[in-house]
RNA sequence: GCACCCGUAGCUCAGCUGGAUAGAGCGCUGCCCUCCGAAGGCAGAGGCCAUAGGUUCGAAUCCUAUCGGGUGCACCA
C-alpha cells in the first residue's frame, strides 16, 4: 500500500542478497536505510541512501556499494533505472505503470489508503483541552482542542488504539470559588442587591447556573452559613459548567471518550497509596528547596514540606507535593492522575497543554518515569498562543470591553471546519496568526478554502460525467487502463497521492498533525495545477469525447478526492462537495 | 539568574528518524482571459537558513557557546 516502504523492502531484499554474495558482510545494521522522494524530480522518482549508510560498518566505498545495488535492484519490475549519483545516492525510476497503478489502489483501498499498521493497536492516551470548569471556553483553548482532537484521530489513522481524555480540574480551590460566585448568583436569583468581592468570577454566564440553583433547592440555602451550601453547590456548578463545556466542545466537533475527574481521587486513599510507594522508593521525602533565584526574595521563608525527587529523572529542583498545612499541592493529584493512566496499561501518553504549562513539563516526565519504570513514554505538546487579527489589525480581547471571546463565539463566527483547519496549520509549538476576516476568505492564500476548492472541484466534474450518464463508480474507476496517464502534470499528482501514507507515518511518528494540513495544501496545489494545465491541453481535461476517456480520467480525480477527504477526516473538516 | 520554545526570501510560514541546486503563499516585475469553474493562469527577481565553533561522507535539521523574541520559575491550579 505503501510505495516507499515497498520499494525501501526491496532495496533491503537487494541487500541481503549482496551479503549471501560475500559482497557485504554479514550483521549489517540497516534501520537507517530509507526511501525517499528527492528534491529535485530530475533525480528520478525515489532515492535511497543504503549505499551512504552502509559504507563505514562494510568498510566500503559507497559508490561501490551503489553499483551493486544498482545491478541486483533493476532486476525488480518495478524499477526501470536505477543510477548511482552524488556521493553515492541510488537514483530510482520506476516505471510508469507502477505510477499508474496508483490511483486504482487509492480507489480499491478507500480512505483506507494510507491507514498504517504502524500503531499495531498500541494503546495511547491523548489528553487535551482539560480548562478548570470555572467558566466557558475562549478562543485559546480552542487550539488545543483542536489540536488535541486531531492528533488523536491522526495517530488512531496510523493504527494505535486511542482515548481521548479530559482532566477536570475540580479539586481545587478554584471551585470553591466558583460555587462562592454560584451562591451569590442564587441570592440574586431569589430577588437579593449582590455584590462580587474580589475572589469571585462576576460572569454573567453563572446567572443561569444560580437561578438554576433556586430552582432545584428553593429557599433551603437562603441565609445559612457555607458549611451547609458549599460542598453541594460545588458538585451544582462544576457540572453546569461541564455542560457547558461539553455543549462548546461538541460545536467545535470534539468528542472525549472520557472525562477524569480530580476529585474522584480524594478521599479515596489513591493519591495517598502512590505517594506511599514513592516514599518507600525514596523519591518522596522530607526536604527544604533552595530559595529560588533572580525572584524577589522578601516572601520566602524557609520550610520543610514533602517533596519528589525529580532531579533523580532530569527535573532542575525537587517539587513540593504538598503544602506546608499539609494539604496536596496540585502535583499530587497529578501523579496520582499519571499514575492511574499508566495502570491502565497506555504504551503511550500525550498530554497537550497550553505554553503557559512549560514548567510542568519536566517534573511530570519525571513522576511518569518513575511511576512506570521508565516503561510509558509522555509527550507533551505545548500550544502557543494564538494571534487573534480582524481585518490584518490585532484584535485586543478584553473582559471590559465587552470584546472577550469565547470558543462559541470563535465558532459561530467562522465555523468549525475553517477553525479546525487553520489551527491546524502551522506546528503547535509556534505562535499562530488567526484573522477572522481572511481565515473565511476564498482565495488561494486561504488554505481553508484552496483544500475545499479541490474537493469541491473533483465533486463537480464526477456530477458532471453521471449527467453524461458515464459511471464513475469506484470500482469501475478502480478498474480504468491508465496507461495513457503521463503528462508531467498528472504525474505530480498521482506522485503526491503516493507520498500519502508515507506522511502519515512521518505525522503520527511526530505527533504532529499540522502535517496533514500542509501535505493537502500541496496536494490541492497539484490538483489545480493539473486542472489549470486542462485549460492549454485538452487532453489533460477530466471530461474527454468518449466515457472510456473520461473515465480514465476522472480516476485519477476521483482518487484525489478520496486521499483529501481522508486527510480532511483525520482533521476533523468536512470535505464538501461544493463551494457554497 | 535558571529552564523550555522559537529565529529560514521584504512579510507570514513549510521543510521528512541528517541527504543532492532550501520551498509555498502574500508582496514585487513582466506576460496571459471567446479555455471541463479566471472566487484566475504562466514566467521572473528575491536566501550567509540569527552568529561562531563542533560532530559527519553529508547539517536549516544533531551538539556547544553567543545574540535576539516568547513563556514559565517555593506553600496557585
Amino acid at each position: 500500500m505503501n510505495l516507499f516502504a515497498d520499494i525501501r523492502a526491496v532495496v533491503l531484499d537487494a541487500i541481503a542478497d549482496l551479503t549471501r554474495d560475500g559482497v557485504l558482510p554479514e550483521g549489517l545494521n540497516t534501520a537507517a536505510v530509507t526511501t525517499e522522494p528527492p528534491r529535485d524530480p530530475l533525480h528520478g522518482d525515489m532515492a535511497t541512501n543504503a549505499a551512504m549508510v552502509l559504507a563505514k560498518p562494510a568498510k566500503l566505498k559507497p559508490r561501490d556499494i551503489a553499483e551493486a545495488l544498482a545491478a541486483k535492484l533493476v532486476a525488480d519490475d518495478r524499477i526501470a533505472t536505477a543510477e548511482v549519483a552524488g556521493p553515492g545516492f541510488l537514483n530510482l525510476r520506476l516505471e510508469q505503470a507502477v505510477w499508474q497503478g496508483v490511483p486504482g489502489m487509492v480507489l480499491t483501498a478507500g480512505t483506507a489508503f494510507g491507514r498504517s499498521e504502524m500503531g499495531q493497536g498500541e494503546k495511547v492516551n491523548v489528553e487535551y483541552v482539560s480548562a478548570n470548569p470555572t467558566g466557558p471556553m475562549h478562543v485559546g483553548h480552542a487550539r488545543g482542542a483542536i489540536v488535541g482532537d486531531a492528533m488523536a484521530s491522526l495517530l488512531a489513522y496510523a493504527g494505535y488504539d486511542v482515548t481521548r481524555e479530559y482532566y477536570i480540574n475540580d479539586g481545587g480551590a478554584q471551585v470553591d470559588v466558583l460555587a462562592r460566585s454560584v451562591y451569590l448568583r442564587y441570592l440574586e436569583a431569589h430577588g437579593q442587591d449582590v455584590e462580587f468581592p474580589d475572589g469571585t468570577y462576576p460572569g454573567d454566564y453563572l446567572k443561569d447556573v444560580g437561578a438554576a440553583l433556586k430552582d432545584k433547592v428553593g429557599e433551603d440555602y437562603l441565609d445559612q452559613p457555607e458549611d451547609v451550601w458549599l460542598a453541594d453547590v460545588r458538585v451544582f456548578a462544576t457540572d453546569a459548567m461541564m455542560d457547558l463545556i461539553r455543549d462548546d466542545l461538541g460545536a467545535l466537533g470534539v468528542k472525549m471518550d472520557r472525562f477524569f475527574s480530580e476529585k474522584s481521587l480524594y478521599g479515596t486513599g489513591r493519591i495517598e497509596e502512590i505517594i506511599d510507594r514513592l516514599k518507600l522508593d525514596g523519591l518522596v521525602y522530607r526536604g527544604t528547596l533552595p530559595k529560588p533565584k533572580g525572584k524577589a526574595d522578601e516572601d520566602w521563608e524557609e520550610r520543610e514540606q514533602w517533596l519528589f525527587k525529580s532531579t533523580d529523572f532530569g527535573d532542575d529542583e525537587d517539587r513540593p507535593v504538598a503544602k506546608s498545612d499539609g494539604s496536596w499541592a496540585y502535583f499530587a493529584p497529578d501523579i496520582a492522575y499519571h499514575y492511574d493512566k499508566v495502570q491502565r496499561g497506555y504504551d503511550l501518553l500525550i498530554d497537550v497543554f497550553g505554553a503557559d504549562h512549560g514548567g510542568y513539563v519536566k517534573r511530570l516526565k519525571a513522576v511518569v518515569k518513575a511511576l512506570s519504570d521508565d516503561r510509558v513514554p509522555l509527550d507533551i505538546k505545548l500550544i502557543q498562543l494564538v494571534k487573534l487579527f480582524k481585518n490584518g489589525e490585532p484584535f485586543k480581547m478584553s473582559k471590559r470591553a465587552g470584546t472577550f471571546i469565547t470558543l462559541r463565539d470563535l465558532v459561530d463566527m467562522v465555523g468549525p471546519d475553517v477553525a479546525r483547519f487553520h489551527m491546524l496549520t502551522r506546528k503547535s509549538d509556534a505562535p499562530l496568526d488567526f484573522d477572522f476576516d481572511k481565515v473565511v476568505e476564498q482565495s488561494k492564500e486561504n488554505p481553508v478554502f484552496y483544500v475545499q476548492y479541490a474537493h469541491a472541484r473533483i465533486c463537480s466534474v464526477l456530477r458532471k460525467a453521471r449527467a453524461e450518464g458515464i459511471d464513475v463508480s469506484d470500482a469501475t474507476l478502480a478498474q480504468q487502463d491508465l496507461s495513457g496517464l503521463t503528462h508531467a502534470s498528472e504525474l505530480a499528482l498521482v506522485g503526491k497521492l503516493a507520498e500519502w501514507p508515507r506522511l502519515v507515518e512521518i505525522a503520527a511518528r511526530t505527533h504532529e498533525p499540522h502535517r496533514i494540513a500542509t501535505y493537502l495544501s500541496e496536494l490541492a496545489a497539484d490538483l489545480h495545477g493539473l486542472w489549470n494545465a486542462g485549460n492549454d491541453t485538452p487532453s489533460l481535461r477530466f471530461i474527454q469525447d468518449t466515457p472510456q476517456a473520461t473515465q480514465s480520467k476522472i480516476a485519477l480525480a476521483r482518487a484525489t478526492a478520496v486521499v483529501i477527504s481522508a486527510g480532511l477526516g483525520i482533521l476533523g473538516v468536512t470535505p464538501v462537495e461544493e463551494m457554497r
